[in-house]
DNA sequence: CAAAAACCTGACCATTTGGTCAACTATTTT
DNA sequence: AAAATAGTTGACCAAATGGTCAGGTTTTTG
């Protein structure tokens, strides 16, 4: 019978990652993964001063001094975290331009916020959890690349509306409602998997939801 | 010249209160509401590992013995913010039957939320933060009355399909959908409000929100 | 293969924070 | 007016927590 040296790795919450490191940079690589991974549910469930570094190092399985050498502090560590949920922002851009086609814009906006929001739930929360709290974390972000590429949809939606392309007069509120109800999904998880009386959304949820919201909004917007 | 003594009183952070007690009653009233808008307060801001005793105290104008004086402990004290939301969800609640006219009960609805919305914010951000980090502290109400009213709506919503009131079949869809878009107002104030390009709402933004969702969502649901 | 560099971690510390309490003042009751 | 009850508060404590560090092991480099 063999015995099995007691190790951290055994314990960890977290899911998945490659099979045994070779080098120092796949060890290096591994451990920041998962420590990310780590804070960013931690984050999520107990905010930033509920989320104890001691709960992230045993979430990624591994020591609380181990932390420290990857991260500076726990406010580093957050910003990092943080930084991958802009990151994401940013892919999820659609062109969107006086000549586009509103329909195809429009439904392309929503299927892609839509799948982020189910892709990647724990950002969405923490992102929502942010702003909230007054977003004192992304301030830059928000009143800077966020606020431009808005309004700048915004004066799109509105030649549209000039043109008759769409009946939507006040697009800013159209542009709030298309977040609201994406990323909703993500954001209250956990109260829509109860409505739904399941235990967590399944494969077919996502479709699900954007066969619901993508008709319901173009009709909003007048189109079809 | 005259000294003014030194008291608490001058530095609290919350509004107005009745101008001075008379009686115990009074001042038992005055102090335990002082409390309550100074955690509501702090809790969101903070959420509640977050927040410490010390700041609402600060906020509240009191020592901090003094909220454990009216309060067991910052667990219970949450307890009570937190009922006071579930007390106001109550309230708005609509009533919904199959022979209801789905225009002006869905109208209600939207503008009934939107009114809750932009009249206590904090209660809306709090509770999206509770919600968000899996509904700890109210899972009782979510799995209960919550889920027992919506639940119940949804039927309602299903028969007046089949009866071609609303080109909606999957209601459960748009009860989210008319949570997300009418709370979104309150939870994410900061982020909307610096989109509007001002520091605070004003008095008609209400009126501007109600315009742009009540007819976005009847047409989205058919109606009309 | 030896030196250097990178990685690992238990033990420790300073600060923060929820909570207590005893002594005090103000009000209400008898 | 005195006894009882309610409200007030500074000082204190134990536990939790972010962060450090010295001495260790493992990997890479020359």
């Amino acid at each position: 019978m063999t015995i099995m040296t007691q190790n951290y790795y055994q314990d960890k919450l977290c899911a998945t990652d490659a099979p045994t490191p070779r080098s120092q940079q796949d060890i290096r690589a591994r451990n920041q993964d998962r420590i990310l991974r780590a804070a960013e549910e931690e984050f999520v469930l107990q905010s930033y001063r509920g989320a104890t570094m001691q709960n992230i190092a045993n979430r990624a399985g591994l020591p609380k001094a181990n932390i420290h050498y990857y991260f500076k502090n726990k406010k580093n560590l957050y910003k990092v975290v943080l930084r991958s949920i802009i990151q994401e922002w940013n892919e999820g851009l659609v062109t969107m331009t006086v000549d586009s086609d509103p329909k195809q814009v429009i439904e392309k906006f929503v299927r892609t916020k839509l799948h982020q929001a189910f892709a990647h739930p724990n950002r969405h929360k923490l992102f929502a959890v942010e702003v909230i709290g007054g977003a004192p974390h992304l301030h830059d972000f928000m009143s800077t690349t966020m606020q431009e590429w808005a309004l700048d949809k915004v004066q799109v939606m509105k030649v549209w509306h000039e043109q008759g392309k769409i009946g939507i007069s006040d697009p800013l509120h159209l542009l709030i409602l298309i977040w609201a109800t994406t990323q909703r999904y993500a954001e209250f998880e956990s109260e829509i998997v109860g409505l739904m009386q399941k235990s967590a959304y399944d494969a077919e949820d996502e479709a699900r939801a954007a066969d619901f919201l993508v008709p319901f909004i173009l009709r909003g917007c007048g189109i079809e």
